[in-house]
DNA sequence: AAATATTGACTGATCAATCAATCAGCTTCA
DNA sequence: TGAAGCTGATTGATTGATCAGTCAATATTT
């Protein structure tokens, strides 16, 4: 006889991934303290119970939150890094689209966690704990890369511009609505030429921030 | 007879002020949700009533917070933005200086509300209506004066450049150890070095991005 | 000048609501 | 016969907020 097929979920999602889902939604808005267990469960459908069978606790729902996007929007920028033509004349430009882009990107879920990674990078040493750990290995090597095509600039100047880099990704991609609010304007630029501006951005004050150590 | 002196209390600020300096203290750490109302009257040694009847609620109390320290740096803001020379070469420097440079200052009290002010510029609703009523008249400010001196550039182009620049700006303040960390350094650089890096960043960022503009 | 009201700052106790977490027991599938 | 997934009820602790009442200083009246 034909086996039954694996049970087709009227939701397609099964509970962890919905529980996944609905935590990463509540910390994007309320942050860690500001969401609760309870709210959670509820809107996920579940009992609260479940959440802390698979995840034991709220640190460990929020930690799987973290795994599961970073995971995804790292192995990206490994894999546009790893297509870098470092002796390229634009090397930087790839360098950065690369660092800059996956964070935005709709199918790797950014959109929802881009506002828990925003949280995370100014957060206390719980969410710094987070960075260590899925973060700065990332981090490190896409410093090492920038150092490469830049063989005169210092640790300590590259890691710099790296920090300013994020920065200006993480007030973009935390859609706040306030650089709309600040120009006047009502809709959103495609995310296309937010990217190349973020990017043109980065670029110009890396090599400005090279220059002046140059000069000195 | 002499009168007797106005009594001079043993800690030398009200409690009010009090209040509001361990209420900082604490926003900064854990949060808005994470900061809890009774630990705040405890570590200022007040009754937890005190904090309801010097600013109704919590949010109340959080609103003081940010209004008295965003007050001191937006007032040195437009102090040193008054003093720079629009036309000078190096009007660019001088605008992002001015707009870069206060929040690190100790004397503002800085150190410690940097990382609220961090959490405001990636936070939720509440944290926006703060930001709304408290920095955007200062950022409109300084965007027209950028503007000016680049009068080709259009109103967009300078209010992403803007949000970068801030962006770099929070996730140096929030100093939470990660660019120490990605050097591999234990020291932190004197304020200055920072500041002037920051600013060379931003330069170089903006004029990059408007180039950008200009070449379509 | 003495007695009396009024105010503002502040405390200590207490409230219902909500928090994260636990646990016994149920169901489903192998 | 398990084991994994999951529920529903419940726990003690903590949350923000309220309120009656204390106390010292000031203002008003006698």
């Amino acid at each position: 006889m034909i086996k039954a097929m694996a049970p087709i979920r009227a939701d397609s999602t099964s509970a962890q991934d919905r529980i996944l889902d609905v935590a990463e939604a509540m910390f994007a808005e309320f942050g860690f303290a500001g969401a609760s267990m309870k709210a959670i469960s509820t809107s996920a459908d579940v009992a609260q119970g479940l959440l802390h069978y698979h995840f034991i606790n709220k640190e460990g729902l929020y930690a799987a939150v973290v795994a599961r996007r970073s995971s995804l929007i790292n192995t990206r920028r490994h894999q546009m890094l790893d297509a870098v033509d470092l002796v390229a004349p634009d090397a930087l430009e790839q360098i950065f689209d690369a660092l800059l882009r996956p964070p935005f990107s709709a199918e790797l879920g950014g959109t929802v966690y881009a506002r828990v990674f925003a949280m995370l990078a100014v957060g206390d040493s719980r969410d710094q704990a987070l960075v260590t750990e899925h973060y700065d290995p990332m981090a490190k090597r896409f410093i090492a890369a920038l150092q490469e095509v830049c063989p005169g600039a210092s640790a300590e100047t590259v890691v710099w511009a790296y920090t300013f880099s994020i920065g200006a990704l993480v007030a973009t991609v935390a859609h706040n609505g306030r650089p709309e609010r600040l120009a006047g304007a009502d809709g959103l630029e495609p995310t296309d030429a937010v990217v190349r501006r973020i990017v043109g951005h980065a670029v110009g004050g890396f090599r400005a921030v090279i220059a002046a150590e140059m000069e000195t």
